[in-house]
DNA sequence: GAAGTTTTTTGAAAGAATTTGAACGATATT
DNA sequence: AATATCGTTCAAATTCTTTCAAAAAACTTC
């Protein structure tokens, strides 16, 4: 058995079982517990899994979307120069739709600059902020996705599609040239497919961390929005430039 | 059975649970108590738990004290007595409406206990607190009322009229024998009388601070709703008793 | 193409580190 | 006071890392 053979069945246990143990894979492979260390040192090397003691874990499901809290904290000032460029963008008396997503959240303090706007949004947390800096806010109805705290459903396709914005401005959890702009959950992904025919402009909110990312339901192409975001990799950031707009902060 | 799948398993049963005793661990698991202990232990040394006697529990006390501001804080036991009696109310598969207002709020700790529960709610507070928890929630869209962070509008109103709640519960900001239950905003009141029409059975959740003040909207008579409060005068609580249906909390 | 050499991969062994279950006194609950 | 739960300690069991030599593969040289 070769070592890609032994390393393609580990990648497939942890794919159905989340957890796989090193005893169980010693019977699916045949080879010694030692190789079989060394397998699950190198998968673990390129992030391919997690070792934990006794075998290893998988590193994050497409599915699983990380907490809001633990996301929110890091890359602090990045979303925060993130967020003060994307309010730039609002003129007055706009009609604005802003995505849930932790990036997002950071453009609310900039918008008081903005006289008579109106947001629409399907996060109840930047409904809240939003309330806070007191501008004028509307939430179409939906369900209450627990995790995100995002409103989604057929309620909310429905209103969303009697709407029309100026702009709107949504949060990626990845963007690839290859892929194009994905999120892990397809509802919320179609929300944002909708926002985006219901406006005229686009503009999609990430750090950089996301580049590189793909989650599994993509909901744009690069070339339909403008991105949003800190310094890519230099030659990254010409080979973006052809398929799309991008405008980076420093 | 590795470590890793146990804290999945304990948290698993969390999430469905909110509290797990450790002696139902150990058949679940196969590990023995002391493991057990040890996995409640690091578990909470990762905030993902919160360890009782007996058990473990899932931490989201956090949100329960500094939503609240200042007024909100004075009457704090009692509104935590008029929460968990009126939650008692609740049964299991029923659809309630929650309405906005610091008192209603002290109610959804307390709703875990029920099992497939669908809750309506105009607050964005509110919603933002039984994501927290869980508790599968829809919020009806409409225009955001930045004092009070509920929702209001013909858009509200046109929602609600298509739906019917098992029960409803409702705030107040004061209530009298002559002038009912009363309510600044005639908006919000307008609300609520919609609620209370398209709803089996209302409770209104009030501290007896309220008892007295008239506000400017009435929105229902003292005989349309079963008022939870904590105890009344006692010659007052008589006069009441005629009017309405009251429970009081001790 | 064969024999010899180097490099890589493999399995086994030894000692270190971690995990586990049981015991026992301390603490909390009733 | 009686019962149940908790934290601590300790020895046994399991798993991990490191090291080393044998086997396999790749590469040279003739």
């Amino acid at each position: 058995m070769l070592t890609e053979e032994r390393h393609q069945i580990i990648l497939e246990q942890l794919k159905v079982h989340n957890i796989v143990k090193l005893h169980d894979l010693i019977p699916l492979t045949g080879a010694s517990e030692s190789t079989l260390r060394r397998d699950l040192q190198d998968l673990e090397n390129c992030h391919k899994l997690l070792r934990i003691h006794g075998g290893a874990q998988n590193v994050i499901s497409l599915h699983e979307e990380p907490a809001l809290s633990q996301k929110a904290s890091i890359h602090l000032d990045e979303k925060k120069a993130i967020g003060r460029v994307a309010a730039s963008q609002v003129r007055n008396q706009e009609v604005i739709f802003l995505d849930s997503g932790s990036t997002i959240q950071f453009m609310i303090p900039y918008l008081i600059e903005h006289k008579n706007l109106l947001v629409i949004t399907n996060s109840v947390d930047n409904a809240s902020m939003l309330a806070d800096y007191d501008i004028e806010t509307f939430l179409p109805g939906g369900k209450l996705k627990s995790s995100t705290k995002a409103l989604v459903g057929s309620t909310m396709v429905q209103t969303l599609e009697t709407y029309h914005f100026d702009k709107c401005f949504l949060g990626t959890n990845g963007f690839s040239i290859e892929s194009g702009y994905t999120t892990p959950d397809p509802e919320e992904s179609s929300i944002k497919q909708l926002a985006i025919k219901q406006s005229n402009q686009t503009f999609i909110l990430s750090d950089s961390s996301k580049y590189c990312q793909v989650s599994f339901s993509k909901f744009a192409d690069l070339k339909d929005a403008t991105l949003i975001t800190n310094e890519l990799p230099v030659k990254e950031s010409v080979l973006l430039n052809k398929e799309t707009k991008v405008m980076e902060v420093n």
